[in-house]
DNA sequence: ATAGGGTTAG
């Protein structure tokens, strides 16, 4: 297979033709992906030929909106106007109120939607299928599917017969509230009993909620049964498994679907496509490939959007690439693709990475001046970069700048504080803003409990982490696993751990190769032979390997004879492969 | 000719 010039122009660079071999440049260095000296000079050779075509003539094609409404760009004006229809004399169709609540639901104002379907209600307006999909969308989106069913009945009082539409439009609700198994038993029966004709759409959406919880090979399941019953698979069938496919990680696997996509199904590839495997291959740092794949797709004549932009921004950043990042920036704003607030968000994100906040908060500035709003993302970001340095007064000041916005900090913005205040040991201010953001409704996650935990246990408030942890009760949290470990390195009083180590697989959550580091950690400085024998023979078991750091201490202490040479046996099994150098047989 | 599905934050 021959490497595209252009990439190869850039792959192949002066330093790799004395090194002759350029996986391995482009392993150490991720940079090269951009080049090596300026860092973009790859893609601008890969990006250049479109240069003139890009798609700046796509605005002009949407001068003549199709409907008065697509005007609408603001929830007030779509309010009065509203009244007006409704007051007019005869009063408007029912397709001008339903195109009036789609550009409602459009800007995202889903409550506001169904608001004004309650007051065309109130006010007698008529309407029909298009309209109750449009509100019961709307209820979805808001994840009060519940409701969308109950306006399901609304429409059988009112003769209105659900058709396909509305039936995806709620299985959809329920896979947004994920409610994976309802949605299966809901689907199967639509399917079953021939509630309605079924299409593409219905199948692309049960696949979206397999996806959703993790069972690829279901989804990959069901995508072949589609076709066997003649329901083709589209781009979107394919581009929602290719997704799921890369954020697990199996980009292999995501690629072959790809090539069973493109060469046995003859379905076209379209930008999503391509953005899922570009950020799928930046995220397990295979520059390389995703450089070709950005090549194939402008050969494909698939130019890349804002979204393809900001990935590649995004990866760069996340790589501590800033530099490279502002010049993909420059580059895409040269291709007529206008750098959004994600795009600045990225940034900001790699600045606070660096640790440089004079230039992230510089960034944020400069939001303003082009005409960007600053969502809650922006400012996690920014608070994220003030804790991480303990400028926690910064960090307090910004929070409350979140509020006066206008914004909602949200679990991740709470979070970020008590991680920020724990860091320098104000305990009792994060304990305060713990309750604050229960106060506020904004449900902790695994992530805030950790946070907590872990930060209780460094400010040797073990007891406090302790009863936190118990009064938390039979909370399901996701990794309690993390959870435990945390505990259990904090729990300096080994009786404690013990019951903890107990606890945790009784309560279904298994020890994994950090707890075992963990507690054999706590054993070894205890010098308690028995436990670490049996710690040992379990790992031995579970196929766990020893880390290097209670290694190293259990060799310590049995030169210094405070542990028993007869656990050397022991630790010879468990000892990884590939460290012969200590001279153990396994 | 007015409704439904796929890609980015700690």
């Amino acid at each position: 297979m021959t490497i595209p010039e252009s990439i190869a122009s850039f792959t192949f660079s002066p330093l790799s033709k004395f090194k002759g071999n350029s996986s391995i440049i482009s392993l150490r260095n991720p940079l090269s992906f951009f080049g090596l000296r300026t860092g973009i000079c790859l893609l601008q050779t890969v990006l250049a030929p479109f240069h003139s075509t890009s798609s700046s003539n796509c605005q002009s094609q949407r001068n003549h909106p199709r409907s008065m409404f697509e005007k609408i760009t603001n929830l007030d004006d779509a309010l009065i106007l509203f009244d007006e229809m409704a007051q007019r004399q005869p009063p408007s169709s029912d397709l001008k109120f339903n195109q009036l609540l789609q550009a409602v639901t459009k800007m995202k104002h889903f409550s506001s939607s169904i608001e004004l379907f309650k007051r065309m209600n109130a006010l007698r307006i008529p309407f029909n299928v298009y309209t109750i999909n449009i509100v019961i969308n709307c209820c979805c989106k808001l994840h009060r599917t519940t409701e969308g069913f109950a306006l399901l009945g609304y429409g059988f009082k009112h003769s209105i017969k659900p058709d396909v539409f509305i039936f995806n439009t709620l299985l959809n609700g329920l896979i947004l509230e994920d409610k994976a198994i309802i949605a299966e038993r809901f689907f199967k029966k639509l399917i079953k009993e021939e509630i309605c004709d079924r299409d593409v759409i219905m199948y692309n959406t049960m696949i979206k909620g397999l996806c959703k919880c993790g069972i690829n090979n279901k989804a990959i399941g069901l995508l072949k049964l589609m076709d066997e019953r003649g329901c083709k698979p589209d781009v979107v069938t394919y581009n929602t498994i290719i997704d799921s496919l890369c954020k697990d990680e199996m980009v292999d696997d995501s690629l072959k679907l790809f090539k069973h996509m493109v060469l046995r199904k003859y379905i076209r590839p379209d930008v999503v496509t391509y953005n899922s495997l570009i950020r799928g291959l930046c995220n397990l740092c295979r520059w390389d490939e995703a450089s070709k794949m950005l090549k194939e797709m402008e050969d494909e004549r698939i130019s890349p959007d804002v979204w393809t932009f900001n990935i590649l921004v995004d990866a760069l950043c996340k790589g501590g690439h800033v530099a490279d990042a502002e010049g993909v920036i420059k580059l895409m704003i040269q291709r007529g693709k206008d750098p959004d607030v994600v795009t600045y968000n990225s940034l900001i994100d790699g600045y606070c990475l660096q640790g440089d906040m004079s230039k992230a908060k510089e960034v944020f500035d400069s939001l303003e001046f082009r005409g960007l709003i600053p969502n809650i993302v922006t400012y996690n970001s920014l608070l994220n970069g003030y804790c991480k340095k303990s400028r926690i007064e910064e960090a307090m000041h910004l929070f409350q700048e979140i509020v006066k916005k206008g914004l909602k900090p949200n679990v991740t913005t709470y979070s970020i504080m008590l991680h920020g205040l724990f860091l320098i040991g104000r305990c009792k201010d994060a304990y305060k803003l713990f309750n604050k953001m229960r106060s506020q409704n904004v449900i902790p996650d695994r992530f805030t409990y950790e946070i907590v935990l872990e930060g209780l246990c460094n400010n040797n408030e073990v007891d406090e982490a302790l009863y936190f942890f118990h009064l938390m009760g039979e909370n399901k949290l996701n990794s309690c696993t993390n959870v435990y470990n945390i505990l259990i390195d904090g729990a300096s009083l080994m009786g404690e751990a013990k019951e903890l180590f107990t606890e945790m697989e009784k309560r279904g959550c298994l020890p994994n190769d950090v707890t075992y580091r963990v507690i054999l950690q706590g054993f070894i400085k205890k010098e308690e032979q028995g436990m670490i024998e049996r710690l040992l023979k379990e790992m031995e078991d579970k196929g766990f390997s020893i880390d290097a750091s209670p290694l190293e201490m259990l060799l310590d202490q049995i030169a210094a004879k405070s542990l028993d040479g007869s656990l050397i046996k022991l630790i010879g099994k468990v000892v990884p492969k590939g460290v012969d150098s200590l001279g153990f047989k396994s």
